[in-house]
DNA sequence: TGCATCGTACGATTTTAATCGTACCTTTGG
DNA sequence: CCAAAGGTACGATTAAAATCGTACGATGCA
């Protein structure tokens, strides 16, 4: 006797660069209309609008946007949340790029690019709010 | 009379995922050849050897390697630091994802992730180093 | 010498992402 | 009413990335 599965994608696929540039747009102004979103979009990069429309409903169709057809004008909306998903491409990248250490990606940040006195001071409050919490 | 400006890609093309894999190893192991590059390579995915030599070749052609062809096995090296090419990658990826706030980053990263009280540690250091030398 | 091994060269194919063209339905204002 | 405007559906195409198959030259050694 064999269990099946079917695979449910069980891998969470990251955006592609497209895709992600929607995300922001709809994580950024809540559930909008295919127009809506093709609008910003194009103060970006300029695209057709049925190119627009395809990608949207293709990532919903892979799961990434839920939609409301109850009125004729779709209404789309991102279904995770941006920082869970900011949060796994950060995770790859730092994997990636610097072996999976935090440490190493902060230090070539800092150290690599202008990072005002301002980011730092706040980057350090950080520090001092998860220290305190850990303890 | 005009001045012709002959395209030398000042635009800094960002390696492909593939292309990253090979450089790391470059980066880490030094000046190789296609059959160690290659067989570093498999302990991640498998790929067909002239899949490899190919990938090579082409990033050759594209001047991020250069080669030594003065023995047959031909010796390949990255042409741009570690340092520079992660530096941009790293930009790249704050400013789509972030907005181009460092700290933000930084946030979520110490956030999200389950940083070690030494990576904390860490990262502070590397934060008075830089106060210090800025004032 | 001759053949197995290991190397490069390179066109062609496959895969994936992104874009577009066209058909057709719905709403709306004159 | 009906035409213009604006919406969705969706196959087909283009573009880019990655992979592979085949040809053929060098080398080494029985």
């Amino acid at each position: 006797m064999y269990l099946i599965f079917i695979a449910m994608s069980s891998e969470k696929a990251e955006p592609t660069k497209a895709e992600l540039d929607i995300l922001t747009i709809l994580w950024k102004h809540g559930p909008s209309t295919v127009r809506f979103v093709h609008n910003e979009l194009n103060t970006l990069k300029e695209v057709n609008y049925t190119t627009t429309l395809k990608q949207m409903q293709l990532m919903a169709e892979k799961g990434m946007l839920s939609r409301d057809e109850s009125s004729m004008k779709h209404v789309y909306e991102a279904v995770e949340e941006e920082q869970k998903t900011k949060g796994l491409l950060l995770d790859r990248f730092v994997d990636h790029l610097y072996g999976g250490s935090a440490s190493n990606l902060v230090m070539q940040l800092l150290d690599n690019k202008k990072a005002s006195k301002a980011e730092l001071d706040e980057i350090r409050a950080v520090l001092d709010q998860l220290e305190k919490g850990n303890s």
